[in-house]
RNA sequence: GGGUAGGUGCCCGAGUGGCUAAAGGGAGCAGACUGUAAAUCUGCCGUUUCACGACUACGGUGGUUCGAAUCCACCCCUGCCCA
C-alpha cells in the first residue's frame, strides 16, 4: 500500500510556479500551500474550529517543545498527535532542527547530536538524528523532518560547511532509524549562503529517496535578494516530480517568491505571532493595529479577504480589542493573518493552473 | 479648633543642597517580529530645535546659598486622628 503521492499538476511557463497534489494518510494536500505553525500541538489562539474556517489543510507541530513537555511517550500514549489535538488532517513535526540554531546560547553540539537546556526549567536533555525519529515516530505526524543543524546569518564558510556536511550524515542515520511508512521523511538542503555548498547539498539530499525534499537555513536575518538567489539555485536541483519545502518562510512576498521559484510548501509563525502583536497583513501591505489612524476605522482589516474576522468586525473595534488587552484581538488577528496566507496560496495555485500567475505575482507583488 | 502625614511631569510614584528635564511604572505615539525561549521586544515621550542649545518646570509667595524639587518663613490645598 502506498501512504503517499505527489502529483505534479500544472507547471508555468513563465516561471517555476507549480500546481500539485500530495497525498498522505490523512488526506490531500492542495500545494502551493501555507502551513500555520502549532510548536506546542496548538496554534496560537486557535481552535480547530478556527483552523477550519482558515482552510487550513496541515499544520505544524514541534518535537523539541513536545518531547520536553509534555513529553512524547504521552502523546503516543493518547494515540498520536492526531486523536491527541483531536486534528484529523495532515500534521507535519519539526525535527528540534531549528532549535539547534535558536537555541544557539542554551546547547551544544556534538557529532552524535545536541544536549539542550530546557529553557523553563534549566534541565538538560539530549536529541540526537535517531532521538528525534524516535520522538517523531511516536508523535505520528504525517510527514517528519530530517534533524538538521541550522547555520546562523551571517556565519563563517567553515561553519557553514561544517553544519551541512553534518546534517547529510544525520540524515543518514535519520533515514536508518525511520521504520514507519505511514511517515514520510523530508530531507533537508542546508549549506548556509555558500552557492557551491547549497549545490552539494542539493544533490546529497536528493540522492535520498524521499516523499518530499524541504530547503532549511533561509529566513535567519539575511536580505530578501539573497534568499531568492538561494531558492532559484538550489529548488531546480531537487526532483522535480517531489514537492519542495521552503522551511520557514514567511510574508506574502516571501511565499509569492518562494513559488515564482517553484517552491511548494511553506510554513511560518509569522501570521500567528504578529497579530499577538497586533499586526495585519492587507493587500496593501503590513499594518499595525493599535495605530491611532484605525482609531474611527469602519473597515475590515482587509476590504477583499473572506476570513471569520473580516466578514464581522470593523478595525475600530479590534484595535479596541488590542489596547484593552482582550484575547479576541489575538484571535481575530491570528485568523486574519493565517487566512491571508492560505488564501494568497490558494489564489495563486488557482492562477497556475489558469496559466496566468506570472500577471497574479506580478499584480500581488505591486501592491504588497 | 488641635495634632499629624503629605502636595513632583497626562496618571501613579522615587528623589532630601550641585552628578536633576528630574529614577521606575502606567498611559500615549511609533516600530520590530520569518521550521515560536515571544499575548514579546525596541525607540520617543515638558516646549522649541535637524542637532548643539535655549526656555519653562517639582502647590503659592518670599528668603538662605555660588547653586534649591531638596533648607527657612508665611500662605493655600488634601488625607488621617483627636475635640
Amino acid at each position: 500500500m502506498q501512504f503517499f503521492k505527489y502529483e505534479l499538476i500544472k507547471e508555468c511557463k513563465k516561471t517555476g510556479a507549480r500546481a500539485g497534489l500530495l497525498h498522505t494518510p490523512h488526506g490531500i494536500i492542495e500545494t502551493p500551500i501555507f502551513m500555520p505553525v502549532g510548536t506546542n500541538s496548538a496554534v496560537k489562539m486557535l481552535t480547530n474550529l478556527h483552523l477550519e474556517m482558515t482552510g487550513a489543510q496541515i499544520i505544524l507541530a514541534n518535537s523539541y517543545h513536545l518531547f520536553l513537555r509534555p513529553g512524547n511517550k504521552l502523546i503516543k500514549e493518547f494515540g498520536g498527535l492526531h486523536k491527541w489535538m483531536n486534528w484529523d488532517k495532515p500534521i507535519l513535526t519539526d525535527s528540534g532542527g531549528f532549535q539547534v540554531f535558536s537555541l544557539a546560547k542554551m546547547r551544544d553540539i556534538t557529532e552524535d547530536g545536541v544536549k539542550f537546556k530546557d529553557t523553563k526549567t534549566g534541565s538538560d536533555y539530549y536529541i540526537n538524528p535517531e532521538i528525534s525519529m524516535e520522538i517523531q515516530q511516536d508523535l505520528g505526524a504525517d510527514i517528519i523532518m530530517a534533524f538538521d543543524e541550522c547555520a546562523p546569518y551571517p556565519c563563517s564558510r567553515e561553519e557553514a560547511k561544517t553544519a551541512m556536511e553534518r546534517t547529510h550524515r544525520w540524515l543518514e542515520r535519520c533515514f536508518k532509524a525511520h521504520t514507519k511508512e505511514d511517515q514520510a521523511l523530508f530531507p533537508i538542503v542546508q549549506g548556509a549562503f555558500e552557492d557551491d555548498l547549497r549545490i552539494e547539498s542539493a544533490k546529497v539530499i536528493s540522492s535520498f529517496d524521499a516523499v518530499g525534499y524541504a530547503i532549511g537555513g533561509v529566513s535567519v536575518g539575511e536580505p530578501t535578494d539573497v534568499k531568492n538567489h538561494l531558492v532559484e539555485l538550489v529548488a531546480p536541483l531537487l526532483p522535480r516530480e517531489k514537492p519542495r519545502y521552503l522551511m520557514g518562510v514567511g510574508t506574502p512576498e516571501d511565499l509569492l517568491d518562494g513559488v515564482f521559484r517553484g517552491i511548494d510548501m511553506f510554513d511560518c509563525v509569522m501570521p500567528t505571532r504578529n497579530a499577538r502583536h497586533g499586526s495585519f497583513f492587507t493587500e496593501k501591505g503590513r499594518k499595525i493595529i493599535k495605530n491611532k489612524e484605525f482609531e474611527y476605522d469602519s473597515t475590515p482589516l482587509d476590504e477583499n479577504c473572506d476570513c471569520y474576522a473580516c466578514q464581522n468586525h470593523t478595525k475600530a473595534y479590534i484595535r479596541h480589542l488590542y489596547r484593552v488587552g482582550e484575547a479576541t484581538s489575538a484571535i481575530l488577528l491570528s485568523i486574519h493573518n493565517t487566512q491571508f496566507l492560505i488564501n494568497l496560496m490558494k489564489n495563486a495555485r488557482k492562477a497556475i493552473l489558469e496559466d496566468r500567475f506570472d500577471e497574479f505575482y506580478k499584480e500581488k507583488m505591486e501592491h504588497l
